[in-house]
DNA sequence: CTGAATATCACATGAAAGTGTTAGAAGCAA
DNA sequence: TTGCTTCTAACACTTTCATGTGATATTCAG
């Protein structure tokens, strides 16, 4: 089972040495290569690799962008990040831009052939610090979890219905009560979070 | 520089395995062990180990549960879970509970090794598999910034106004115009969105 | 047992939000 | 020019929401 990649990177000799990397490797082929996101984005589609490698910062654009419009076309494709930073700005855009895996510059060419063949197998290839910035996305709720604490179970439930938009009535109707006990609950959740609107409340449980 | 660790975990064989693979080590150092999330949750504050290898399901709770009060206590000593788990519930849950790394009960005791050793150092060890998982959630987001697209940019204005929970004569007032336009553009945006209450448009456009 | 917390229900009032419709001015493209 | 889009604005009407001020029942800890 061979893998066909493609490289994005401007600069010469990184290039060069990692279509050296891959073709040193015995089921990888480099079936193109690109100097600029223009050519990459223009003759992908017709490639469709399996795998491509992105350096972010090119003469000529963006190589997140290029992602952005190229997962749109070839979804199957994988891309991942070849960089020399490591920032959350970087990290959080290429991710949502649809790149599935993050490497920087400094990677050995073990560990490249390694995110390759993990990301081809539906893995997300990163450094454990890197992964780390991503998780923490994840734990900066904690702070609004602490409010929604204070709420009691009853008033909690109420609070996920309001999320989710439905309007009181609708809330009586699934929680067998009456649109004024919802009413009730409401006013109290409201003064618990020292809110007064039901944006307001979600906007204080569930970070922006 | 050693580094102090504990292990959560109600199965017998795989304490005691865990626990010589962590004093096989160097400069690793089993401080405390225990069967249940109870013991630990008690006295795991007075210990202060640096790493806890945790189990999630257990006789008398879930290790997961038990990050979650031991994270507020002890916000410096970090968690990883220990689990034959790796469904996005559990890993999800996980992570926003304060765990910074995941590993499945499959891994070697050089990986095991090697994750304390990430997460020690700030970095978050997890498989690209599991990686993978948790980035996907950041891609979700794909489908509603299409339709973000369609919006014109003072609709989109008036989009980030309605999220912050202004009400409409508070928009009009920031943005100089008639509360009478902002009802005209918030009907459009609606019509766009197709959704017809201000909490449906924020969901379809920021994800829930 | 008693009081505090929780959950339930009610009525009144005004503010805010959503719906339907219409329409003028500006800019841009066919 | 004609037509389309966008931004602007207005009026009428209905529904939903927020607030104030009550009340009763249950549960659970001290």
């Amino acid at each position: 089972m061979s893998i066909n990649i493609s490289v994005l990177e401007d600069n010469n000799s990184i290039r060069a040495s990692l279509i050296s990397t891959i073709d040193g490797h015995e089921h990888f082929f480099c079936v193109a290569d690109f100097d600029n996101p223009n050519d990459a984005v223009r003759d992908l589609p017709a490639i469709k690799p399996d795998v491509v490698l992105v350096d972010i910062h090119m003469p000529g654009g963006s190589g997140i962008e290029a992602i952005r419009q190229l997962k749109k076309i070839i979804p199957a494709t994988q891309f991942i990040i070849f960089s020399v930073f490591e920032d959350n700005e970087n990290i959080f855009d290429a991710l949502t831009a649809g790149a599935t895996g993050y490497l920087t510059k400094s990677s050995s060419p073990e560990k490249i052939i390694e995110a390759i063949q993990d990301a081809h197998n539906g893995g997300s290839p990163m450094s454990s610090s890197i992964a780390r910035k991503v998780v923490s996305t994840f734990q900066q709720k904690k702070v609004a979890e602490q409010s929604i604490e204070t709420l009691t179970a009853r008033e909690q439930e109420i609070l996920n219905h309001l999320a989710k938009g439905f309007r009181y009535k609708e809330i009586a109707t699934k929680m067998f009560i009456s649109i004024e006990t919802v009413r009730t609950h409401i006013r109290n959740i409201y003064e618990k979070l020292q809110v007064s609107s039901r944006t307001d409340a979600l906007n204080k449980v569930f970070g922006k």
